[in-house]
DNA sequence: GACAAACGACTACGCATGTAATCCAATAGG
DNA sequence: CCTATTGGATTACATGCGTAGTCGTTTGTC
């Protein structure tokens, strides 16, 4: 396969694509639009990181006549899972799962994803039998 | 308190906080020599990470004599923990538990830690009554 | 059809980071 | 004692990133 390894994304471009994954394709105005209020970035901030994203492939565009239609081009799992084993290498030493305690510590978790989680772990248990 | 906030720490400067936070205080060039073999640096460059550091009030050192010994001014878990805060900030929308999901899958982990995370999701539910 | 509003393309600019090299003083070896 | 080495301090330089602004074209409005 000629598959680039997809670059890894800066702060600013998740919450791009956080709102891509979110809303599926949509112009750029509206992704401006469905930022975060909080983040008060120019609409030609959101431009730029858009441009960027498409410069790294991370994000596609439909030209339906004269209007762009912006959409991810890389899936949220497979992003995710990037990010997640950067962070493992980056902190990680030895044993991983002192960094996963940390993240149980500071994640507000339902008992209904507790469950889950717990299953997950179980999961990876008779996984190695 | 007058405690400055810690500006986070960039991956390189990471590789060089592992090595102080395990080998303990340690001259400039016992640092280079103890940097895991796969990282190429130059003496030169983990000089520079190690001045870095003390700019960031991450590490601090002893002058004895004419030697200086470096060691880390931070410590490990509370900068795992400010990490693992970003993290989440980064990369959640909603709900945190598929991030932490994601990090079961990547990491490899022993029955025992599996049992010790399963402990910490328990102790989390109680938490919660 | 002329003008303003929008939008995409290109440019800007300062700080962080990766990755060192140079400069200078102290030290150790001959 | 003079010299080569070594270490800390300072400087370098390309790239990435945050955060936009400018330019030129397309398009909708009267």
């Amino acid at each position: 396969m000629t598959k680039s390894e997809s670059p890894s994304l800066s702060p600013a471009e998740w919450e791009v694509m956080k709102v891509l994954w979110e809303s599926g394709p949509a112009a750029a105005r509206d992704v401006f639009a469905q930022m975060p209020a909080e983040k008060k970035w120019a609409y030609k901030t959101v431009k730029t990181l858009l441009s960027r994203l498409v410069a790294k492939e991370a994000v596609e565009y439909d030209q339906i006549g004269n209007s762009y239609l912006y959409r991810a081009a890389v899936d949220r799992d497979a992003a995710t899972r990037r990010e997640v084993r950067g962070v493992i290498e980056r902190l990680v030493t030895e044993a991983t799962s002192p960094l996963i305690a940390h993240f149980i510590e500071e994640a507000s978790l339902s008992e209904d994803e507790i469950q889950e989680l717990r299953r997950r772990l179980d999961q990876k248990e008779r996984g190695k039998g």
